[in-house]
DNA sequence: TTGAAAGCGTTACCAA
DNA sequence: TTGGTAACGCTTTCAA
């Protein structure tokens, strides 16, 4: 009952409180009042004061649909990553919506499940909001995709990967050195017998072929590979240790393509009562940070999470403030880390 | 260069297709096309092949932001978590927008870290898109919270957590009965020291007061508690643990708030060299799948992600189409999960 | 089955 | 520093 601000005598009004409600309480125009909102340094210390009473009094929550409407700038960024329930791209997105809403903005999250076909549906309902901004995973789109984004003509950030040739700009890391730099670390260890546990998507595939070739140019082949389903967890990289230890797989070292895999197939090593890393050396990818807290000697691909969500933000808010930016290609870089016992 | 649609004369032209474009090229009225949209089934079968012929040449993408502000519809809903890096709540946000993608919604998720003064600026924040509905993590909200919230009047769905007076409905488990269950649990185990590792969320706070009150009932006193800050995580969870035994607590059993704090937990327990569960019983709260695979005789209360999720997307359906529902309390239960060896 | 007119609640533009 | 007027792109209402 609080709520006696139905002035309005249109024939379909909404019954809650808009900026016109507050204007007339305020003895002002509703411009006013969006200015209030908006942009408080141009407005009088005493309007400002009237019209901030005015809001607090009738409670009054702005309508981003009708500002973004009139301005066209829906203070909305999406995001479309493969999966939240994954932590790494969690994480990201995490760092991502801390930084952008610090700026105002908020953050809407679509999951493609490393889909091509989920991923245009999800772009074309997420663009329908008119985002100012988009953050893509990956750099691999279909022709649809490429062509709703151009389209919508916003600033667009790739991730998780990089390319010279970004649709704008793109913030990640290389996969094929990924799967060089693993086959030279293994190498260097001294092993010669090596496997590979990998999911089917993209970016793993790439690591993969990276990895062997490389192995193939130091004389190392016929490379033992297990391929597991999406989305992986650690049940498939269990079976996926066992299905290659199955196959004669012996001493030896195995690269995985997330570390979810990697720890799964750490509890195969164990019941098999194999001596990590001395009788099997595993590698994994993505660097969880629980694997400090559980296992030595497990092995893992680092990036940073953080950096990739802090840089794709200030991309994209560089981008929509129209600074001039040079930088298309971000490389956020990676290290292979050695967990120590602790 | 295709879009050539640039038909307004107006002085704010947008330069993208609008529907009046589509309507234009097709040969119909604006509100044809909207139809054809929105309900096709009310346009005969020629005119909307001519529509959507349209809307397929334009590339034409819908504003969701003007049809949103014509009809009072966002198709949006809000949820409120206080981490999405948390996989309990990510993974539950999984189900929960899955549910209400394929009833045309969209899901705008806020991470509140557990901070009441976070989740007011959030609410506040995400009403003034006008969702449709929202979903929030708890039970305890501020007055400006639940002035907010009637404000909008939008159905709410309360999760994690069970009262007889929800905002409008709740999903969740009784933090009360699951300290109860897990001291008799205890008990009947044959555990008399005990002790409990816990952060200091308030749904912690309950779990914990209840698993108190049901030992001393039992005649079991002087549990030792070490309190850890939040976010949880593995240091955390190996850090309690070293607390208590630092102090003097011997074999016995300990119920941690989290699973995280249980798994951290285990890496001192083995650099100890505490046998589980026979020298140190550890019992974990929220059933991390991966604790199947990784830690034999990990115990765990597991409740159902993806019920929660999907039963909270389903109450809110219900209410924005204005179904009859009865039930406004859904109680989703839990259980204590023995892990056995895999 | 289709359409004309009138909003939805806000901001841009220009003027005072 | 403030305000009037006209959009923004769509859907509702009512009529044909």
């Amino acid at each position: 009952m609080a709520t006696t601000g139905t002035t309005s005598s249109s024939n379909r009004a909404s019954g809650s409180i808009t900026l016109d409600d507050v204007a007339k309480i305020a003895g002002v125009s509703p411009i006013t009042v969006s200015r209030v909102l908006n942009q408080p340094e141009k407005v009088a210390a005493k309007t400002l004061e009237k019209v901030q009473h005015a809001i607090a009094l009738t409670g009054y929550v702005p309508n981003l649909l009708a500002g973004g409407l009139a301005s066209r700038k829906s203070r909305l960024i999406a995001a479309i990553v493969p999966s939240m329930a994954n932590s790494v791209y969690a994480e990201t997105i995490t760092f991502f919506s801390k930084l952008l809403r610090e700026s105002g903005y908020q953050v809407l999250v679509g999951e493609s499940g490393f889909s091509e076909k989920q991923e245009e549906s999800l772009i074309s309902a997420v663009l329908s909001r008119r985002p100012d901004g988009i953050f893509l995973t990956g750099i691999n789109h279909s022709a649809l995709c490429r062509r709703l984004l151009v389209g919508a003509n916003i600033p667009v950030v790739e991730t998780w990967d990089l390319t010279p040739t970004p649709l704008d700009v793109v913030v990640g890391f290389s996969h094929e050195r990924i799967g060089q730099a693993v086959a030279e670390y293994l190498i260097a260890k001294g092993h010669r017998n090596i496997g590979l546990v990998s999911a089917t998507d993209h970016r793993a595939q790439i690591r993969q072929r990276a990895f062997i070739e490389m192995l193939a140019k130091h004389g190392i082949t016929g490379i033992s590979v297990s391929h597991v389903p999406l989305p992986t967890n650690f049940k498939a990289g269990r079976d996926g240790l066992a299905d290659l230890l199955d196959n004669g797989f012996g001493k030896g070292a195995v690269f995985f393509s997330s570390d979810t895999l990697a720890q799964g197939a750490l509890a195969e090593a164990q019941a098999r009562n194999l001596a990590i890393p001395d009788q099997l050396a595993l590698v994994g990818f993505g660097d969880q940070p629980y694997a400090a807290y559980t296992y030595p000697s497990l092995t893992s691909v680092r990036f940073d999470r953080a950096e990739i969500g802090q840089r794709a933000a200030t991309a994209l808010l560089s981008r929509i403030n129209d600074e001039v930016t040079r930088e298309n290609v971000i490389d956020v870089g990676f290290e292979i880390v050695e967990r120590q016992s602790c």
